[in-house]
DNA sequence: CAGGTTTCTTGACGACTGTCAAGACTTTCT
DNA sequence: AGAAAGTCTTGACAGTCGTCAAGAAACCTG
C-alpha cells in the first residue's frame, strides 16, 4: 500500500509541475486541459484519472506553489548577523526571483485575481497570501531587531506594501523594462527606511 | 456625416459599457461575446459590426475605463483647503469605490494581469497604469503642500505602495469582510504618516 | 504463465467559442 | 415613390473546451 500510495502521489506531483508550467506560460484564461497534457508525457485523458476535475487540478497546482514560495528567505533571515546583510541578501533574492521567476509570479496574481471572481479559489488563495504575509514579516521584523529599530506598520500593511511594489516591478520587467530589478531594490530600500524606525525616534510630532 | 458618426460613436459605446458590465461581474477569462450581446439588447453578430475582434472591443472598453477612474479625486484636490480636509476627502472617496464599484476594481486587475500574458493589452495598460499614478501623486503632492511637508518617495512608489494597500483591501472585501474599508482608511493614513514628514524634520538619522 | 488490478490512451459527446457571410429590416436620400 | 446606405439578426463554420466511457497496455500477484 505506501508504495502504491507514493507511486500515485508521484504520478500527482509530476502532473501539477506540467500544469504549473502551463499555467505560467499560458495563463488561467488560455490554459486547457489539453494543453497542459503536451507539457507533459501523458495524453489529456490521464488528467482525469489522477484529479476530479479541472478545478481540483488547478487547486492541488496553487497548493504546491505555495510550499515553494514560501521558504524563500529563510535561509537569509537565519543566518544573517547584521541588518546590512539581511537586507542585502533579501534584495538579492528579490531581484532574483523578479527575473528567474517572472512566470510563476505572473501566474500567483492572475490565480488570486480569479479568486475574485470564482468562489472556489479564494479559500486557497487567501491562505497563501496570509503565508507570504508572514514571511514577508518574518524577515521585516528579523531586521527590525537586528537593527534595534521599531516597525511603523502592522504585518497586513507591510506585506500590502511590498506586494504593491513587487508587482509594479514584476509588470515592468514583463514589458521588458531592464531597469525593473534595480528600481525594485530601490524602491523597497526606500520604504523600509520610512517604515523602520530607530528606537526613540519617533517618525512623526 | 457628423450625426452618422455620432451615432455609430453612441453605439460603440453603449456595446462597450454592456462589455464592461459583463467582464466587471464574470472576469476575462470566462467572458464570451454571446453573453455581452445578451447584456446588452442587441444580438451577438453585431459587435463584430462595430468592433473588428475581440480584442479590439476589450481594448477600446479599457480606453473607457480609463477615463472614468482618473478623475475620481479632482474634485477633492481641488476644493480641499487643509490637509485634513483633503485626507478626510480622499479617504472617503477610496472607502467608497472600495465598495461601490469593487466589481469594476477587480476587473481592472484582471486586465492589468492578462497584460502580462498577452502582448496585445499591455500598451493601453501601461498608459492606464501611469495615469493612475499621476492621480495619486496629484492627491498626495497637493496633500504634502497644504501640510507643508516633503514626500520621502518617488511618485511610482508611492503609486505602488497605495495600489498594494487598495489591491489588499479589495480581495477581503470580495472575500466578505466588512471590516476592509475601514482597514484601508487606516492602513493608507498609517503609510502616508510615515511617508509624509514635516519639513526640516528628516525621517532617518 | 494466467488473472486481476492499476494505469493510460483513444475517441467521442455536447456545449461553447470567435468569426463571418447572407439576408432582413430600418433609415436616409433623391 | 424607389433606390441606396446603414444597421442588425440569423445561422452556420471550424475550432476548442471539459468530461467521460470503453478498452488497450502495463504491472503486480498468485
Amino acid at each position: 500500500m505506501p508504495e502504491r500510495v507514493d507511486k500515485f502521489a508521484a504520478r500527482r506531483a509530476e502532473l501539477a509541475a506540467a500544469t504549473l508550467r502551463t499555467l505560467a506560460e499560458l495563463g488561467y484564461a488560455r490554459t486547457s486541459l489539453r494543453e497542459i497534457a503536451q507539457n507533459s508525457e501523458f495524453s489529456h485523458g490521464v488528467l482525469h484519472y489522477y484529479f476530479q476535475d479541472k478545478v481540483d487540478l488547478i487547486t492541488h497546482c496553487v497548493r504546491e506553489y505555495k510550499a515553494v514560495c514560501v521558504t524563500r528567505y529563510d535561509q537569509v533571515v537565519a543566518t544573517a548577523a547584521t541588518p546590512d546583510e539581511l537586507r542585502q541578501g533579501f534584495l538579492d533574492k528579490l531581484a532574483q526571483t523578479l527575473v528567474d521567476e517572472a512566470h510563476m509570479h505572473r501566474l500567483w496574481y492572475d490565480l488570486r485575481n480569479q479568486s475574485m471572481f470564482e468562489e472556489s479559489f479564494r479559500a486557497d488563495v487567501a491562505a497563501i497570501d496570509a503565508s507570504l504575509e508572514r514571511m514577508v514579516w518574518r524577515v521585516v521584523s528579523r531586521f527590525a531587531e537586528l537593527a534595534g529599530a521599531r516597525l511603523q506598520v502592522t504585518p497586513g500593511v507591510m506585506y500590502a506594501l511590498f506586494d504593491g511594489l513587487f508587482q509594479q516591478a514584476l509588470l515592468r520587467r514583463l514589458a521588458g523594462d531592464p531597469g525593473a530589478a534595480d528600481d525594485l531594490r530601490a524602491a523597497v530600500t526606500a520604504v523600509v527606511a520610512q517604515v523602520v524606525v530607530l528606537d526613540r525616534e519617533p517618525a512623526l510630532g
